[in-house]
DNA sequence: CAAAAACTTAAACGATTGTTTGAAACAGCT
DNA sequence: AGCTGTTTCAAACAATCGTTTAAGTTTTTG
């Protein structure tokens, strides 16, 4: 049923190539992956039209059928140029520094400048956060090859700052504790906009002043913290440490 | 033209007695009101149809259009109705106590629970979120309501663990470091789920586990910096400090 | 009990969705 | 030119959306 009668779903035209990012150049299966990126990311999978993504490419709404098959056809090469295109422009920050605070510090860095980047391609951060909440058959390896690379090198990094036998668990929620933190500048980015006025934001929200602020939290929790008592120990030298409940 | 020709968009019935949650009981209204909420929440506002709630209901779609208006006015009530339920089931934990860090974990615990609860009420922490992506004009009465409480709860037992003399700035900034960690768990619980095995996930991500590890990272944070020096104090100690960049 | 108000219902409305159609325009070839 | 295969286009397709209508039913009221 859902085999549709076209020449082939995928094959009719192999000339990917995507050269030009304009808008009235290169073929029309070129405009439309160009007009849709920021279709999806702006409206979703489910919201955005293939209408509206024709219209931006300044294309006949058959095309989209004719060169993709149909609407998920579409949706999984915009993410599968996706991947490549962003592999290019951060490229992961190599590990090999022999100062691992830097190295956390870079990762941080890389970490936010994803999340907080107002280029035109912010519409790939966006689409990503998407897929989290929504996610299409094509989340599994956005995962894989988007994710986990940045999660075991923040682990690995982490496990050079803490002392020695700290857990791989503890490793790992100190590096979600990491993503979380970065993460939250985008996610929660509307409801800080209605928190935090107008001009404090300008001052303090920036990627510098973030990165410095994060980096200095983990570094402190990872090395000035008593990794050998694994319960409470938080609530040890308080004036009276009563149970926690 | 948005103008409604219905009797009134909100008035016509005034008995809101909400006392069954069943599916085959109460009135017309409240039923729709029982069924729109998870609807809402899985779907999203545009995903969501009326057509799904009113046949979750039991009721006819038009009955939608009678008691609430149109399709806003019934999310409108969804959400009204999701603040004093929510009010009383996770009330706010008392800043009054003596112990700043009993206090603070008791925060902490409260975010996570809020996130991570797994009831039958997992559909308003679900609608939250999806808010946060996608606002409606509900929006922005949502952050004073729901979010702006806590924060300021969250900066004031911040302020009270710190050094004194921190600035506003970088206390807010320690609370949104607090709230994104717990957030996290949530918003990347999908991601989590692909990043780590099935087993470790029973075993160290529950509320009491992360509650324990958000506190401890984050008093270590608080208590254990130089708050004096603002600018990247974490690379000073190291075997030797370059710039940053 | 009737008149009135409140409520529910099946059916339909216009608009918009993804997708398909069949003809027109274009390409490259002998 | 003539033919062939590829690509574009305006138009229409069936399905579904939120909303409305007008006729029913129930409940309240006088």
């Amino acid at each position: 049923m859902p085999e549709p009668l076209t020449p082939s779903p995928e094959s009719p035209p192999s000339t990917a190539q995507s050269g030009r990012s304009s808008d009235r150049c290169g073929g029309t299966r070129a405009r439309i992956l160009v007009a849709a990126g920021p279709v999806f990311a702006a409206r979703g999978y489910d919201g955005a039209t293939v209408r509206e993504i024709c219209s931006a490419a300044s294309v006949n709404v058959a095309s989209v059928g004719y060169h993709f098959g149909d609407k998920l056809g579409l949706y999984r090469t915009v993410i599968q140029d996706l991947r490549l295109a962003r592999a290019k422009r951060f490229p992961a920050p190599n590990t090999n520094s022999d100062d691992p605070r830097k190295t956390f510090h870079e990762l941080v860095k890389t970490l936010l400048a994803r999340m907080l980047t107002s280029e035109d391609a912010a519409w790939e951060t966006e689409l990503l956060l998407r897929e989290m909440q929504n996610p299409t058959p094509v989340f599994e390896s956005i995962v894989e090859e988007f994710f986990r690379p940045l999660f075991e090198q923040l682990v690995e990094t982490t496990k050079l700052l803490a002392k020695t036998g700290v857990p791989e668990p503890r490793l790992q929620q100190l590096a979600f504790s990491t993503v979380g933190q970065c993460l939250y500048y985008r996610v929660g980015a509307r409801a800080i906009q209605v928190l935090i006025p107008e001009q404090q934001l300008q001052l303090h929200y920036g990627i510098d002043s973030l990165s410095r602020h994060i980096t200095s939290v983990m570094l402190a929790a990872i090395e000035d913290m008593d990794w050998s008592n694994p319960t409470a120990e938080f609530l040890h030298d308080a004036s009276h440490s009563p149970k926690v409940d």
